[in-house]
DNA sequence: TCGAGATGCTTTAAGTCTAAAGGATTGTGC
DNA sequence: GCACAATCCTTTAGACTTAAAGCATCTCGA
């Protein structure tokens, strides 16, 4: 076999690993990423008139109850002048309601209201079966062992950024 | 055991498999693709002062030679409106340029220019090393599976859209 | 030929997102 | 007390993105 090729095969011996290989990984992931987002994104807009972002951020407020912006701002990995627009819109829209917290007066602490939790209800029981859907042709075991390496990447996205 | 639960267990014996671990399933997922696209917008933008989506474009054409928008608007699955945008920033910028096409005059052809060719050479080596060391902590035999695994959900994800 | 529909691109309005700068409030060291 | 830094939020300018409407061009059938 030749030393010297132009489009070297996958190293199967221990060597170093290729970085080509790696930016498959990356674009496939990335592409699987962007068919799911802009899908249920779409869904959302056409169903509930309503966004991907508002919905991760009532999402947040459902499962932990009242949350500073800041707090809503690190769970879903976005800027704070982000959260401070998007809190704006859902309140706006009534689906939020906000207060300045009296122990500390730079924080302003957002929960759903009762007609955001009735609205948030409905939008996640669309949202699981959607996403039923799109995963349908991988089976149990699929399933498992994608959950398990993504769990294994996601953690070598974290230590290569905090090492 | 108890028939009834408040936290179902993962159905092990070949039943419906539940929405909430698909849901995990896409919540894990998207959480990476953030991880990868925040931490390379960042890199790109001290690094190299541009974004992603121009990395993306300036790759489509470093892999195709001269493209339509219409083309490259496919290969990177977002709207023509968005696409003409990107192109008039890159061509502002001098790193490609148009014409419009002699045998189809609604039709305008952009390619690199060889600064801009130049420059995708020097970002394309720079992001090939970013990647390779986020997805250092996965072996060989990892990245195969979930680059396998990631191909099956991608074509689960386009057969829901277009059964 | 010529008109209707299809196709390729652009424009527009609105939402999302970031970095950077600024304002209000709190905590700390002296 | 009191300056000064840290923290929390907001504002701003600019880039990205979409859907929808509109313009230019092409194709095809009558």
């Amino acid at each position: 076999m030749p030393r010297d090729t132009r489009e070297p095969h996958p190293d199967k011996l221990g060597g170093a690993p290729h970085g080509k290989d790696s930016v498959r990984l990356e674009l496939r992931l990335l592409t699987c990423a962007a068919l799911i987002e802009r899908r249920i994104a779409g869904r959302f807009r056409d169903t509930f008139d309503t966004t991907l972002p508002r919905f991760d951020f009532m999402a947040a407020l459902d499962r932990h109850g009242a949350l500073s912006l800041g707090e809503v701002s690190r769970m879903l990995m976005v800027t704070n002048g982000n959260v401070t627009g998007l809190a704006q819109r859902l309140k706006q829209c009534g689906l939020i309601e906000s207060a300045t917290d009296a122990e500390d007066r730079r924080v302003q602490r957002v929960r759903l209201t009762p007609e955001g939790a009735r609205r948030f209800k409905a939008m996640a029981a669309a949202h699981e079966g959607w996403i039923e859907a799109m995963f349908s042709d991988l089976s149990a075991a699929e399933r498992e062992d994608l959950l398990r390496l993504l769990d294994r990447a996601k953690h070598s996205l974290r230590e290569e950024a905090h090492p």
